[in-house]
DNA sequence: AGATTGATAATGGTCAGACAAATAACTGTC
DNA sequence: GACAGTTATTTGTCTGACCATTATCAATCT
């Protein structure tokens, strides 16, 4: 009889997604609390006995918590003195993970900040390159993604998707390992933009255009067109998300 | 009874000077590994029972290894089907300890070649930025390595860091935190630029006016110079670096 | 035959408790 | 007061067991 694969149907306060492997969901709860400042740099964590007793887990599943952590440059650990939070200065703050911890809360403004100047350095540079390098299929899936942008707009969590997706196919176009690792952390820009002015109900601005000019120069494989456009691009996010976090 | 193992019993040639944690051992071992092609995207690791055995080392030291290169995006792991390395899209590329395990063997020549766009990327903004926002302490930090660097030249390890160091402040100057983050990538890609000089035994060129050049403009506060000055500093190593490895 | 369902087995995931190693802090000595 | 040895605390490692997940394949049903 079809058992339920699925049924959380207890009387339980529905857990969040998939809570997945113990040790993820553990490093994950540490890790927003240390990126979010409830605990700071230099701060001592309790001793893994009392932690993990604490949290009802294994030593051991919390230990590899700590591990992920520390690989992501966020603690320390060693005898005696035992688990510390990094300073700030170890952080990956562009790894995948780590700025989605950041983006559980709210993050703060001048982080946003720091994260479109990163944008604005790296994105005019990266659609310079995609127009020397991109390939059909890249070509396609950049358009694909600005006709479905086109089609759902930005209110939809699908017309988000291609607007991340669209920076997502020009970092790949660059052939660039290294850079496209940034990926994630422009994602996290775009995102926020798009939250930010959902949320002042402020869509003054179609962004599809100027997204259409980035990929007409890139196509065409005009290396400072698509740079200049893209520059457009990126300042003009900035300005409507820095209108819409003051508003 | 095996106890606490720390014997050379094997005959493995590990001789290298890492006493330290037993499972970040394990993790550069596997890792370096897997940057270096020996395991390639997609292929299956050895069980953690087997291949903890055969390294001579309790599962959880294994496991908590495996962690930290899951946490580095170099591995995936899932019941039944086992460990697997990812595909090369998801490493953490810009990752400081998966940088090293790069670099542990010689990179390939593409992949520096990548390293060096991305620095002719970010260096040249990150320094009009910090002529924007350097503070006296980092401006005294620039000016101290390019006088080390003067001094021993690159020849030696110490006018080596000085040059890190120099760039290292550059970017800490930005006062940007994700920005900084790139600062061990831009670190690798210095150093390999003066190992494959040294290399070739072909120091013609002396970059350090090309530094006092970036630093005055720096301290003069003038980004457009600052930017231009950059620019021709790493256009100038990747030649270098070029020519020396053609050579 | 084809699809669906159920059992099987292999693997990672978690747990428990013990001991080892490192080291900050303390203590006694000179 | 400086130094050396001791101690106590914490992370590090080990062992062995059991749980949870899921790819695979066989049995069953349509």
């Amino acid at each position: 009889m079809a058992k339920a694969r699925r049924d959380e149907g207890g009387g339980e306060p529905e857990r969040e997604e998939a809570p997945g492997r113990l040790h993820g969901a553990i490093a994950r709860s540490l890790g927003a609390a240390i990126v979010s400042g409830k605990h700071q740099p230099g701060d001592v964590l309790t001793n893994e006995i009392e932690a993990s007793e604490r949290l009802q887990v294994s030593r051991s599943a919390y230990r590899e918590a700590i591990r992920i952590l520390a690989a992501k440059g966020l603690v320390e650990s060693r005898p005696k003195t035992g688990t510390r939070v990094s300073p700030r200065a170890r952080w990956r703050l562009l790894d995948p993970e780590v700025l989605s911890w950041f983006f559980e809360s709210e993050p703060s403004e001048s982080f946003l900040q720091e994260l479109y100047e990163l944008r604005m350095i790296v994105e005019p540079a990266a659609a310079a390159l995609a127009a020397k390098r991109r390939d059909a299929g890249q070509l396609e899936r950049m358009r694909a993604a600005l006709v479905t942008m086109q089609h759902e707009t930005l209110a939809t969590e699908a017309g988000q998707a291609a607007d991340r997706d669209f920076h997502d196919a020009v970092l790949e176009a660059t052939a660039n390992g290294p850079l496209f690792t940034l990926s994630s952390s422009i994602g996290a820009a775009v995102r926020w933009t798009t939250i930010f002015k959902q949320r002042s109900r402020d869509l003054a601005r179609d962004p599809v255009p100027d997204h259409w000019k980035v990929f007409d120069a890139i196509a065409a494989g005009r290396e400072d067109q698509a740079r200049e456009a893209m520059e457009r691009l990126v300042t003009l996010a900035l300005e409507d998300t820095r209108a819409s976090m003051t508003a």
